[in-house]
DNA sequence: TGCGCTTTATGGTCAGACAATTGACATAGG
DNA sequence: CCTATGTCAATTGTCTGACCATAAAGCGCA
C-alpha cells in the first residue's frame, strides 16, 4: 500500500470541494421506509381504504428485519395514514387522518409548551368570527338541526350541571366549526374546545352569570346563521367573545389574588 | 343442570346487566407503555431535557419485549416527546413538540382531506387579524428586527425572484406569528404559510400586481406594528387579505375555464 | 497540551419462534 | 332452509437472543 506517497494528513480544514458538506444525517431504516410508504400513500398509490402489503410481504420486498418494518408502520399509525388489525385479513388499511388525532397532536403541544388559558381564548376569539361567518353561508339544514339538539342540550344543563354545561359547550363550538365546512377550522377548533374543556374543568369558570352570558351568545349567533346573515354572525361571534374574554380576565386575576392571598 | 327451568334462548338481546358491556378493545402493549409514559412527561415526571430510561432498562422494569418498547419509544418520537441518539450516553431525552412536526402533523392532515387552497386562504383570514393585533401589542425588539429584515428581502425579491418571492413571504408570516408571542396561533400559521408555500409553487399565483400589493400591505401592517397599535394592525390585516382572497379567488377561476377550454 | 486509539454502554437491525387474533369456511342440528 | 358452532389458516403481536453501528469518555503517547 503505497501511504508513503499521500498528502499528510493535517489537521487543519482544508477549504476542499468535497469537505464543505453540512453534517450528514444517517437515517433510520424504519423512517425511510416510513416517509416512502408516506409518499406512495399521498401520491394516491394507496387510496384511503386499500390495503398496503402485509408486514411479511415488506420484509420480503424491502430486505430489511420484520422489527424495522413494524416500527414504519407504526410511524404511519401515529400520523393516522394507517390503520392496522391483527388476525386473518387483517394488515394495515390506508385511512385519513381523524380529527380527533390531529386534535391529540395538538394537544400535545399545547401542553407540552404550557399555553395558558388565555392564549387558547385568543385562538378561539380568531377562530370562531370566521367559523360562524362560513357557517352561516355554508351550513346545511342538518347542520341547523345538529346545532339545536345542542343548543337545546346546553340550555337545559346550564341550569345545574356545570359539567355536562361545559361538555355541551365545547360541542357547540365544535357543530359550528363543522358547519362552516371548512376541515382545517373545524378540527382546530375542535382541539381548541377540547383543550379548554379540560382547562374549564380546573380552573372552575363557569359561574350562574357566564352560563346566562353564554347561552344567549349562542342563541343569537344561531340565528344569524340559520338566516344565512354571515356578517351578523361574525359580528356577534366577534362580540360574544370579546365579553367572554373580559369575564375570564376578571376570574383568573381573582382566582390568583386567592392564590396569593393563601 | 336445570336447564329447563331456564327461559328459552331467544334471538332477542336479553336486557342482562351483564349483557350491556361496550365493545372492549384490548390494547397493544406498546400502546400501554407510550401511554404512560407519556403521562410521566406531561406530569412532571421527566422534564424537558431528562433522560429516560435506558431501552434495556425499560424492558427490565416493565417486562416487556424490547420490541415493544422500541415501538413505544417510536410512538413518543413522532409525537415529538422524546429525541433519541446512539451511541454510549445516548438514549432517549424528553423534548417538546417543535413547530415543524405539529406542522407537519398538520400538513399531513390538510393533504390527507384535500383541503382546497380556498380553505387554506379562509384560515388565514381567521388567523392572522388578531396575530397582527397581538404582534402589535406584544413584540419586542427583536420582533421588530426580524420583520424588517424579512421586508427587505421580501421587496427585493418581488421584482424578479419569484420563487423567493413565495418563500420569504412565508416566512415574514411566519415571523409576524412569532411577534404575537401567542405558541398556538404561531404554530398554526406557520403551518397554513408551508401549505400555501407548496400550493403557490403549483398554482402559481404570483403575478408582478399581486406582489406589489402583498409588499404594500405588509409595509403598512408593520408600520402599525411598530408604532404598537393594534386595532389599526387588525383592520389592516383584515381589509389585505380580504383584497388577497378577492385576487386569488380570480386567478383560480381563470385557471379553471383555461383547463376547462382545454 | 493535544492528538489518536481503545473501551464500552447504548441504540439499530436482523432472525426465528411462538402466542393471540380473527374472518372465512365447513359442519351439525333444528 | 337457517342458525349456531367448531375448525382452519393467515396475519399481527410478542419475546428471545444475537450481532452490528455509533459515539462519548478515558487513556496513552508524543
Amino acid at each position: 500500500m503505497p501511504t508513503a506517497t499521500l498528502p499528510p494528513p493535517s489537521t487543519a480544514r482544508v477549504p476542499s470541494t468535497l469537505a464543505d458538506l453540512g453534517a450528514i444525517n444517517v437515517p433510520k431504516s424504519c423512517d425511510v421506509l416510513a416517509e416512502r410508504l408516506q409518499q406512495q400513500i399521498l401520491g394516491g398509490g394507496y387510496p384511503p381504504g386499500s390495503a398496503l402489503p402485509t408486514e411479511r410481504e415488506l420484509v420480503a420486498s424491502t430486505g430489511l428485519g420484520r422489527g424495522s418494518v413494524r416500527e414504519a408502520l407504526r410511524i404511519l399509525e401515529v400520523q393516522g395514514l394507517v390503520r392496522t388489525r391483527a388476525g386473518r385479513y387483517g394488515g394495515s388499511v390506508v385511512s385519513k387522518p381523524t380529527d380527533a388525532l390531529l386534535a391529540g397532536h395538538i394537544s400535545l403541544f399545547a401542553k407540552g409548551h404550557g399555553v395558558a388559558l388565555r392564549a387558547l381564548v385568543e385562538a378561539r376569539q380568531a377562530l370562531e368570527p370566521m367559523v360562524a361567518f362560513l357557517a352561516a353561508r355554508n351550513r346545511t339544514e342538518d347542520d341547523l338541526v345538529i346545532l339545536k339538539r345542542i343548543s337545546a342540550r346546553l340550555d337545559a344543563a346550564a341550569v345545574d350541571d356545570v359539567p355536562r354545561f361545559l361538555l355541551e359547550n365545547a360541542n357547540w363550538h365544535s357543530a359550528l366549526a363543522a358547519a362552516s365546512h371548512n376541515d382545517l377550522l373545524r378540527a382546530f377548533t375542535a382541539s381548541i374546545s377540547g383543550l379548554m374543556l379540560e382547562a374549564s374543568g380546573i380552573e372552575n369558570f363557569a359561574s350562574p352569570n357566564v352560563r346566562a352570558l353564554v347561552t344567549h351568545a349562542h342563541r343569537r349567533i344561531l340565528q344569524a346563521i340559520e338566516a344565512g346573515d354571515a356578517d351578523t354572525a361574525r359580528r356577534r361571534a366577534e362580540r360574544d367573545l370579546q365579553a367572554y374574554a373580559k369575564h375570564l380576565e376578571a376570574a383568573v386575576s381573582v382566582a390568583r389574588r386567592r392564590a396569593v392571598r393563601r
